[in-house]
DNA sequence: TATAATTAAATTGTGCTCAATTTAATTATA
DNA sequence: TATAATTAAATTGAGCACAATTTAATTATA
């Protein structure tokens, strides 16, 4: 077996690249379970916040997701327009602007409730392996945990 | 500590989540390398199968990225008029479409090379840990291997 | 061998994703 | 307290990513 130093720049050899097709794919996978709550992946990962915390600000959503504004601003504008959450400036400090959930919203969680489980049965990792996965990912992002 | 049915739903518990993240953070930590080769990351993943193989039709192409023609073709297209593959129909199927590295996007490679060396710089994973997320990821894939 | 079925790219339309810039509000400083 | 610096969202523009459909070529079948 010989190396070259162009081995480096092959496909098999990028760790990125696994990463990169993997989410996708997952993502794939997810569409016909959010297809049935009318919800997009990125609409998802939004609401789980809001569903755990109610509230939160552009800012801090962004934080928590990995998304900037650019992202967020028409996200969001389409998510108020379906009446998942409302959209308020603070009185505080009118730079920030408030996300909070909806009835609608907070309703979407029972039916949401499903779409985890039927995920579940995609999986082709053992438990082992997926808690590795997640530490080391975790670790990448530079966090401790989620 | 009390469970409830619920917690399947947390941001913290989802593998999906963090896979997303990741991808997204190092293909923003490409783009500086990448950048200075006036590349974008879906480009260089093409360039990496081109310098492998210098030829290749849009099917297979999609099939080792994991991307479609919807995707490709304008890729594809503009990659041409950069001069860095020409695109030709096959004589033999006129259905297939040939992708070949030109002579420039050979000479590409020669700067390309330091990209994953800069990369590198920037993984926060120990060797056995990258080659774990590489193996389980490719696992997920349902490929054995690159 | 006509017709039907299949296949490979291209096209269309929707929805992110992000860098860079702009706008407006707040905070720090001369 | 005016002015400068900082901050949070919004905006703009470029580039994917993908589902669904269309077009054109090839293969299978009646």
């Amino acid at each position: 077996m010989t190396f070259s130093k162009y081995d480096l720049l092959k496909l098999e050899n990028q760790i990125c690249f696994p990463l990169y097709a993997c989410s996708r794919e997952i993502i794939k996978r997810y569409k016909p379970f959010l297809d049935e709550i009318d919800l997009t992946y990125t609409q998802y990962i939004v609401m789980m916040v809001l569903w755990e915390r109610r509230t939160v600000n552009v800012k801090e959503l962004g934080e928590y997701l990995y998304l900037d504004s650019g992202t967020l601003t028409p996200l969001l504008k389409k998510m108020e327009s379906k009446d998942l959450l409302t959209r308020t400036r603070s009185a505080v400090d009118e730079r920030n602007l408030i996300i909070e959930i909806t009835e609608q919203g907070e309703k979407l969680k029972e039916q949401a409730i499903n779409v985890p489980m039927q995920m579940a049965q995609c999986s082709a990792l053992e438990p082992g392996e997926a808690a590795e996965l997640y530490r080391i990912l975790y670790k990448m992002l530079g966090r401790s945990e989620g």
